[in-house]
DNA sequence: CTGTATCCAGTCGGATACTG
DNA sequence: CAGTATCCGACTGGATACAG
């Protein structure tokens, strides 16, 4: 691991991220930010913190998103670690996808920001309407 | 507001998601993860969280933003209740933008979200390198 | 200084059809 | 059942030029 040489960074709230050009661009934060905040992501990795479940069944809980969309969700998620993927040798094929343990820690604080989001959502909602 | 109807949720480590049709377009985490998932606005925030700025402030420590995008990244911040903008009306126009109260806020479960990263980044980067 | 207008490439996400 | 392939509209974000 480099050394924590004095990266610029700013400090709100106990949140750093770096500022300037090449820092900025390896920013976990907003790495993880971005990954997160796609339209299926989030729901599908609370729908699998729930519990296990096949590529059937996430599409029919989901229920409105394409085949084309849960195949890359659960790509990208596969790829970034935060979902297993088991392939099941049957006739026809059976995959279960899960959580690892990374994608589980990651609930916790997405879970926060839920939580940010119940109580704070209608004043947004609200600031939304009084502008147009 | 309506009574509190038993909408369809998954809870996984305290998340709680709708996950039918029309609640879930309206889900507050969803909505909320998809406004700080845009490649700007949390730095803004952050900056923001730091001290007041005026735009030419802004433009200059996050320093390879465009012109257009800072705009609009300050804009959508401003319509919904987490930044304010204040106009002074000297020659030329200088305009100061802060953090709202509600603004403030949010950078408390986004630190949370910022820990993670900042502890399982580096584990997400390997997962990507390990699949290409 | 603080924007707006225009253009343009790349990505996101949906619809549909097809496959092992 | 669990995908892949193709097409296509919409949105994101950058570059550049112009304006109050």
């Amino acid at each position: 691991m480099p050394a924590p040489t004095a990266v610029p960074t700013v400090l709100a709230a106990d949140l750093a991220l770096p500022v300037t050009g090449a820092d900025r661009a390896a920013c976990p934060t907003t790495d993880v930010l971005r990954r997160v905040g796609d339209k299926w992501s989030v729901l599908v990795l609370v729908l699998l913190g729930r519990a296990p479940r096949r590529f059937s069944e996430l599409q029919r809980a989901v229920e409105d998103i394409s085949q084309r969309m849960l195949t890359r969700t659960l790509r990208s998620l596969e790829h970034d670690g935060l979902v297993s993927r088991t392939v099941f040798p049957t006739v026809p094929a059976t995959v279960e996808y899960a959580l690892t343990e990374l994608g589980k820690s990651l609930l916790v604080p997405l879970s926060a920001l839920a939580d940010w989001s119940a109580v704070h959502g209608p004043a947004i909602q609200a600031a939304r309407r009084a502008q147009g």
